[in-house]
DNA sequence: ACATATTTGTTCGTATGTATC
DNA sequence: CGATACATACGAACAAATATG
């Protein structure tokens, strides 16, 4: 039986998430952005007096959280900082928690998406411009076509809804909703569900969206988002 | 100038990645839930037969998304995959994007908070039962007696909103909202903001939420959470 | 096209710290 | 207390990828 760690002096860090944290924080101290070339192996070896696979370690720790991008042969730059380690995290979570079976845990993703988009909607319906609603429109029309012939349109779906939230200038909500997007679909993939079994209703909801937002209509907007979400939500429940 | 990465071969997987991957798909295969004891670094070296370096690579990156945990001198286990790994890349995002003057990035978390939260609120003013209104009183009423004092209570601030969305049974609302929690307070902390300049209104607006919800006022719960974030905002602008 | 320097990738050997029995 | 099993850390060497001349 595994009893608590014993971390017998007080406030002891281990070594491997003080080199993490001591590499973040020379990124942060130097302000360098993402793209920017890091020191090398050898001199984080020097500057932080640690062997090299300590050094590494520490890396590919960081590496995992999109912290850092190592290149082979070339050197270690600072990373994009993306929602990338959400995605691996909850698509793990979904697949090891619940089993290949239950479908409870994308409910709950789906659930969260449907809130924030349902949130979201009114607000870009408020800041959304006519050049904006043109775009979509067109993405529309591209889900129809595909819609008439039967064919599923994961990308175009997604392309949708980033172009939706791009007019609150929230950098953020885009990223998320692509992160829960992802997983979602990942781990309906995973469990063999086909991708959509009703393209040009799905083309329909979308459409019904745009339309109300070309109104102006708040209520109509975040009514067509709900409709389209529980349509989703029918599917993977089946 | 560095150029794209090359990868001659098609579709090349890094070795590391790749044994990242097994990893995380032999938990999936056996079946093993949160705190279970994973191979040792010996048996996954043979068994995937590669080094101990590079195992220990893998398993490093695996804890930073804390997909597993690193016991020192006991063994590996499989990790909680809670949402860790997204508040230290949105706390390091946050810090490293915008440098230490900039409230912008604070501002985007904030505004994905407030959607969620509004949007949320409404769903449980209908699940809510009366025992939770209870204890969530019980929580105001602690905060309210640290406001008439002058203390800020973050403690009870983040047991309030948990306890809120308990109802919802989602497991991923609370942690998500508690992560997105925990970054603002990391990075107004990080610049050096006060914690919370008047308790005392922050202990009145959780009270109004309680209030709306005891009287199952759907709109006045959400315009009261809405009050709430524009109190927040109003700081963090500051 | 070739050689070379630089940088990361991988492996091995060894020693040390830590928990269990 | 010792014995055992395990993770942690360091150092050295070679392999592979990349850029430069």
């Amino acid at each position: 039986m595994p009893g608590q760690p014993r971390n017998s002096r007080t406030s002891e860090e281990s070594r491997n998430s003080r080199i993490q944290r001591q590499v973040m924080q020379l990124i942060i101290d130097r302000r360098l952005q993402a793209g920017a070339l890091l020191p090398t192996e050898a001199e984080l070896m020097d500057g932080l007096g640690v062997s090299r696979n300590s050094v590494r370690e520490a890396l590919k720790a960081l590496q995992a959280l999109d912290i850092v991008e190592i290149r082979h042969g070339y050197g270690t730059y600072v990373g994009q900082a993306s929602l990338t380690p959400l995605i691996d995290g909850l698509t793990f979570r979904t697949l090891a928690r619940h089993g290949h079976d239950d479908s409870g845990a994308l409910a709950e993703i789906l659930q969260v998406r449907e809130v924030l988009e349902e949130g979201l909607i009114r607000r870009v319906a408020a800041t959304v411009t006519e050049g904006e609603l043109d775009r979509l429109e067109v993405v529309v029309s591209r889900m129809e076509v595909a819609g008439r012939a039967g064919r599923p349109f994961p990308d175009l779906d997604r392309e949708f809804h980033e172009l939706l939230y791009a007019s609150l200038g929230n950098d953020l909500v885009p990223q998320l909703l692509a992160a829960f997007w992802t997983v979602f679909r990942r781990v309906n993939g995973a469990r063999g569900r086909s991708e959509d079994p009703s393209p040009s209703l799905t083309a329909r909801w979308h459409r019904d969206i745009v339309t109300a937002l070309r109104a102006r209509d708040v209520e109509g907007a975040q009514r067509a988002m709900t409709v389209h979400f529980h349509g989703i939500a029918r599917r993977a429940a089946g």
